[in-house]
DNA sequence: TGTTAGCACTCATCGCCGTCGAGTGCTAAC
DNA sequence: GTTAGCACTCGACGGCGATGAGTGCTAACA
C-alpha cells in the first residue's frame, strides 16, 4: 500500500481542517465539508491506511485523527514546491516601516512586532551576524572631564558599540588626534584582530595608555559571546491564544524559554545558512518541551553579506503557507533596508 | 467597635498566612499555627469584627477569610513605618553587577533581571528621565562615503544617540571641524532648544546644509514621545507561578500588558516623584484587569538629578517587606552606579 | 475490486448527586 | 470576655449514567 492521489487529497483536507479548528477530525467531517464525492466509510478506510503509513495519529480509539509531524512535513514540502504563497500583504509590510528607523535595534524590534501581528504567532528576529565586520573608523568623543566615548564604525554599515572610558584630562583636539591614529592603525581589521593587535600598541604608545587599555578590555568582552545580544521578540503572549497552550504549565515553560534570549537565539539561528527557509516541525526542533511547536525561519542579509534570521514560533498546526509568505516578504524588506542607503 | 492591639495581631497573622499559602485562612489555623493563646472561637469573633471593619473578605460563607486591599494597605504602612526591612541581600545585589556594564540599557536590563530573580516576581525598570538633558558635545563620525553618524553627548553622562545621515563626500577632518562648531553653538542647550535653534542655523551656514537638515529631523523625532522607549522587564513568566494567575485568560491579559511597553511605562512611572516608595494595592493601581495585582515602585537618580523608576508587579498577597527591601537596595545601587564614575 | 450502508463498540465529555470536610455563626456556660 | 458545642453552609471530589462523535468490521452492491 502506498500514497496515491486520493489519499493525498484527503490528507490535505484533514490538515487544513485541523489547522483551522485544532479538533481531531473525523471521517464524516471530511466527506461532508470537503465534498470529495466519497462516503464517510470510504474516507474511513483511507484514513486507516494513512494512519498505518504514519501520516495520522489517533488520540484515542473513538476520536478523530490528527496529522502527525510527518504529515505536516509532507504538507509543507508540497506547499513550498508548488509555490502556493500569496503576496497580498506585500505593501502592508512596507507600510509598517513608514516612520524612519535609525538604530538597527529599532528595525529589529519593529520587524518582530510586524511579523507577529501579521501571522498571529510569536516572532523572533536576530540581528545580522556572520563574518566579523571590519573596522572603518575609531573615534573618541569626550563625555566628561575624565571619560570618553569610543565609537567604532564597522563596514557592516551598522555601528556597533560605545563604551565609556577613563583618561586623565585630555582636551577634545587631542582626543581627535588619538582617534586619527587609532583609525589608521586599525582600519580594515576585524574586531578580533584589533583585539590581538592592541597589546603591542599599548607597549608602543606610552602616552594615553589608559585609553588603549580600556579599549582593549572592551573589545575582549565584545568578542566573547555577547554576540547574540539583541534578540527581538514580538507577540510572546500570542501563543497563549491557541488551545494547545491552555495548560498553564506548558505556557510557563514556553514563556521562560522566550525570556532566556541566548537560548532562543541558538534555537532560531539556522545552522545551515544556505537555505532561504527552514521549517522545523514538532520533534524536528529538537527542543525538549517543544514537541508541539513548529519553527519557521528565513534569512535576510546586509550590504556586506552578513546574515540575519527572522522566525516564527507557533503550534505544529500553524498556517504554514501564510507564515512562509509573510517571512518571505519580510526577509526581502529587511534585505532591502539593510543593503539600501543607510539613511532610510 | 474599633481596632485594638489584638485585632491587629490577628490581622497580621492572617495576612502572613495568606501571603504564604494563597488559601483563605480559617480561625483554627490562626489559633493553632500562630499561638495567640486564644481559641478558634474567639478568633472567629475577632475575624467577624475585622470583616465588618473592612479588613477581611469572605469568598463564600463556609470558607476562611482573605485580606482586603485595605488590610494590605495597613500592613504595608506599618511595615514601612516600623522599618522592618532586612538588609541581608545587600552584597548579593552588588555581586550581580560584577561584570562591567557599558551601555545604560545593559544596566537597566540587568537590574530588571536581578530584581526579578531576588523577589520572584515580575520586575520593571525605567531609564532615568526628568529635566531635559543638556547637550555637551556633538560629534560627527564618518560611516561611509555618503553617511555620517551623529553622536550627541548629554550631561546626564549617559549618551543617547546615533543617527545616520547623508552628506556629499566630506573627509574626516572637515567633519571634525563641523562637529566643533556645532558643539560650540549647541553646548548647554537642551535637545528641545537645539531643535528650535536649528532652522536659524540652517539659514546661516550655507555649506553642509544637508547635515544640519538631517540633524534637525532626528532631533524632532527624538523630542516627540519616544522618551519612554527602553523599558526593561524581567521575569514576565514568573507571574504564572502564582495560583491567582492559573487562569489562562488572566495570564494572557497580564502578558499582553507586559508587551505594550509604553503603557507599562505609564503605569510604573510614579507621578509623585517625591516619594521613595509607592505601593499600589489591587484597585489602587487603577488598571482594569489588575485588581488582584500590586505594584511597588522605588526611584533612583543620576548625577544630574534625573530620576528613574524600578518596580515590581506581583499578586496582592506579595511579600511586601522583602520586595520593598530589595527595591530599596537596588535603588541605592543604581543611584551609586549612575552618579559615581562612569567607568564602573 | 472498490464503494457504501449498517451496526456494534469505544470512549471522552457533561451534568447529577451524594459524601466529606473545612469553616462559620450562634448560643449557652464558665 | 472567653470558650465549648452544635447546626449549618458550601466548595471540592468522585462515582455514575446518558450522550454523541467516531471508529472498525462485515456484508451487500455496482
Amino acid at each position: 500500500m502506498d500514497m496515491d492521489e486520493r489519499k493525498l487529497r484527503i490528507l490535505q483536507a484533514i490538515i487544513d481542517d485541523y489547522i483551522l479548528t485544532a479538533v481531531p477530525v473525523g471521517s464524516r467531517t471530511i466527506s461532508k465539508k470537503y465534498d470529495m464525492g466519497l462516503s464517510s466509510a470510504t474516507i474511513r478506510n483511507e484514513m486507516s491506511d494513512l494512519e498505518e503509513l504514519g501520516y495520522l495519529d489517533q488520540p484515542h480509539v473513538s476520536a478523530g485523527r490528527i496529522p502527525s509531524a510527518k504529515a505536516y512535513r509532507l504538507y509543507v514540502d508540497t506547499l513550498i514546491r508548488s509555490g502556493r504563497i500569496t503576496d497580498d500583504t506585500a505593501e502592508s509590510i512596507s507600510e509598517h516601516f513608514a516612520g524612519r528607523l535609525h538604530q538597527m535595534e529599532d528595525v529589529i524590534d519593529r520587524a518582530a512586532r510586524v511579523i507577529s501581528d501579521l501571522t498571529e504567532y510569536t516572532a523572533v528576529v536576530l540581528p545580522p551576524k556572520g563574518k566579523q565586520p571590519c573596522i572603518r573608523t575609531v573615534q573618541l568623543v569626550p563625555v566628561s572631564d575624565d571619560a570618553a566615548l569610543v565609537v567604532i564604525v564597522t563596514d557592516s554599515g551598522v555601528v556597533r558599540d560605545n563604551v565609556v572610558h577613563v583618561s586623565s584630562q585630555i582636551d577634545a583636539d587631542t582626543l581627535y588626534a588619538i582617534s586619527r591614529s587609532l583609525t589608521q592603525e586599525l582600519r580594515g581589521r576585524t574586531l578580533q584582530e584589533a583585539c590581538e593587535l592592541l597589546p603591542e600598541m599599548i607597549g608602543r604608545m606610552k602616552e594615553n595608555q589608559d585609553i588603549l587599555q580600556g579599549l582593549y578590555g572592551y573589545l575582549q568582552e565584545r568578542g566573547n559571546g555577547t554576540q547574540a545580544s539583541h534578540v527581538a521578540v514580538g507577540g510572546t503572549s500570542k501563543m497563549l491564544r491557541y488551545p494547545e497552550y491552555n495548560d498553564v504549565e506548558k505556557a510557563r515553560n514556553f514563556l521562560s524559554l522566550m525570556e532566556t534570549r541566548d537560548k532562543l537565539a541558538d534555537i532560531i539561528s539556522t545552522n545551515g545558512g544556505e537555505m532561504a527557509f527552514t521549517v522545523r516541525i514538532g520533534p524536528e526542533t529538537g527542543i525538549p518541551g517543544m514537541e508541539d511547536c513548529s519553527i519557521v525561519t528565513a534569512t535576510y542579509s546586509t550590504r556586506n553579506g552578513q546574515q540575519g534570521t527572522i522566525g516564527v514560533i507557533g503550534p505544529t498546526r500553524m498556517q504554514y503557507s501564510k507564515v512562509i509568505s509573510i517571512l518571505n516578504m519580510m526577509g526581502h524588506q529587511l534585505t532591502d533596508m539593510f543593503s539600501g542607503e543607510e539613511q532610510k
